[in-house]
DNA sequence: ACCGCTTACGAAAATCGTAACTATG
DNA sequence: CATAGTTACGATTTTCGTAAGCGGT
């Protein structure tokens, strides 16, 4: 008999995803498919080539010597087959699911055109965007479960690329209910007005902490929500004051339901950087397309000035 | 729905054969499958690509713009395909068909230890020596039917890689019957006794006729046969003498079958130069890994040594 | 009329999901 | 005991070969 390889590219993309994501659940779960199914694809994979590529004594698989070993060549194999689509059909031609994370600025202010431009140049795109905090953001890029995110902060993680996208200021907002007794953000204001406040996970958040800090201020924080449209619900309310993103509070400002508070040169909060964040060995071309996109609809320095808060490791 | 690309290797590896081979059906036949189910693995791929591959408005199908432009992407990704089973079970994990041209003096003399060496170091390899002569040799690697072959001669074919291997004397032999009224080989000898030689796409042939027109000399054919046993055997039944290589001839000599004859020093016959003959469009790992036993087997010389015999274009 | 490719259709094989089972921490 | 992976099995889908059809030389 005339064996031939027989190896299969669905079989190498679950060898892919279960490796990077570290999980044969969420591998099947981003391939659309059982874990039942996608084990078995493994397994298959393994007798194929007469190794295993997993090591299944622990709770979770690990990938063994082997694995790693092919993971870079299956990785160039599932490139080459999207090059293949794009050198025929031109870029129009890629195909498949985009999973990336955006924080709620951004989804807001940038998202829209984002998910437009993709729509344009890669029709066949199918986008994933998920709303979360940076935090999140970064934990769900390091899992693999989403190819790159956009939002603020950083991670000390090596594997993780950022690129800087631009600056955003953010203000104290009260409602106007409460802003006869409040002429600026001091000391004073903070030990008088509570503080609502985005989740500890949050960017923001980081900020205002680090800020705090730094300047010996103490504030009362009474809620601590992962919604910006959350706190700004409850400063709405009155139930306190909130530092915000600037353009995501300008809305509200403009309708009359939240007033802009000044605030003492000393103790001004620096601006809220946002990066675009992903993996370095993700290289796929799919994300990277869309990836592309996205630093093009969000970076607000043109791409030739080489900007020194780029943190590419 | 989120449909993937569904690009199957088995496809891509129907459209390089059926690209090399020029013809489904011999694609079909190299792949152990029916021209049926490769013709509609073709189209599942056209289909897949959504862009013609082939143009079958003539009388075989012709590659068309976009397949020219794919197929050293598929090639790529078989070749990383071999690459994953070397990697992960060294050299011995490479499985599958190579099949190649072999002269008839080259599948004596040097066959059994080319079979050898490949079993030793890739026992999965199926091998497929075909003997033939010259031209057929070089026509098979055009057709794409062989990988390779070992043979004399060469091709003006700008698409084949001639390396040379080693020089093989060719001497006129006759029945011991005849030997009484032959000293040496002139031309009056070749006036007297009838030559027995190979068909004229045959090495040994074309140096025979390209040195008796040199030297201006004629002579009596009355046998082309395709094979140098069916050569030797008319000899050795003294129907007229031939000439014959001389690791060939050496058996018959051995046994007192055949005599060598001595020639005129003033109309030596050249040696015939043997060479290994393949595609340089054939980037294919497992081809080239054969290959390169047979070249380690067959070659004279040294391989540090620069031979200006060399022919690769 | 031959050769090369496609189409039709029935049989064989592969793939997948539900669900039950096993093992780890 | 909750999470992660494997196994069993029936249903769907895919793949393949035989045989017939079609078009070009």
């Amino acid at each position: 008999m005339d064996k031939r390889s027989n190896i299969t590219l669905k079989q190498l993309e679950a060898l892919y995803w279960s490796a990077t994501l570290g999980t044969f659940a969420l591998a099947a779960e981003r391939l659309g498919m059982t874990q039942s199914a996608l084990s078995k694809r493994i397994v298959e994979l393994e007798q194929e080539i007469g190794t295993p590529l997993f090591d299944r004594s622990g709770a979770r698989a690990r990938v063994t010597d082997a694995g790693e070993c092919i993971i870079p060549k299956a990785k160039q194999m599932l490139n080459l087959c999207d090059d293949i689509l794009i050198a025929v059909r031109g870029e129009h031609g890629l195909r498949g699911i985009c999973r990336f994370g955006i924080s709620q600025l951004m989804a807001i202010t940038s998202l829209s055109e984002i998910v437009t431009k993709v729509r344009v140049s890669h029709p066949e795109i199918v986008l994933e965007p998920r709303v979360a905090v940076t935090q999140e953001l970064i934990q769900d890029i390091l899992k693999g479960e989403t190819d790159f995110a956009l939002g603020p902060g950083s991670s000390p993680d090596p594997v993780i690329a950022s690129l800087y996208l631009r600056s955003v200021k953010l203000i104290w907002v009260c409602s106007p209910k409460l802003s006869s007794g409040i002429e600026v953000v001091n000391s004073e204001t903070l030990q008088q007005y509570p503080v609502i406040s985005m989740s500890t996970h949050a960017g923001s958040t980081a900020i205002l902490n680090s800020w705090a800090t730094a300047k010996g201020l103490k504030f009362r924080r009474i809620v601590a929500s992962n919604s910006p449209e959350a706190v700004a619900a409850l400063t709405i309310a009155g139930l306190g004051i909130s530092l915000l993103s600037s353009p995501f509070a300008e809305r509200f400002i403009a309708t009359g339901e939240l007033r802009a508070l000044p605030i003492d040169q000393e103790i001004a909060v620096p601006d809220l950087d946002y990066f675009l964040h992903w993996r370095t060995d993700n290289d796929r071309i799919l994300p990277k397309a869309v990836r592309d996109i996205a630093l093009s609809v969000c970076r607000d320095t043109p791409a030739v000035e080489t900007n020194p808060r780029e943190i590419v490791p």
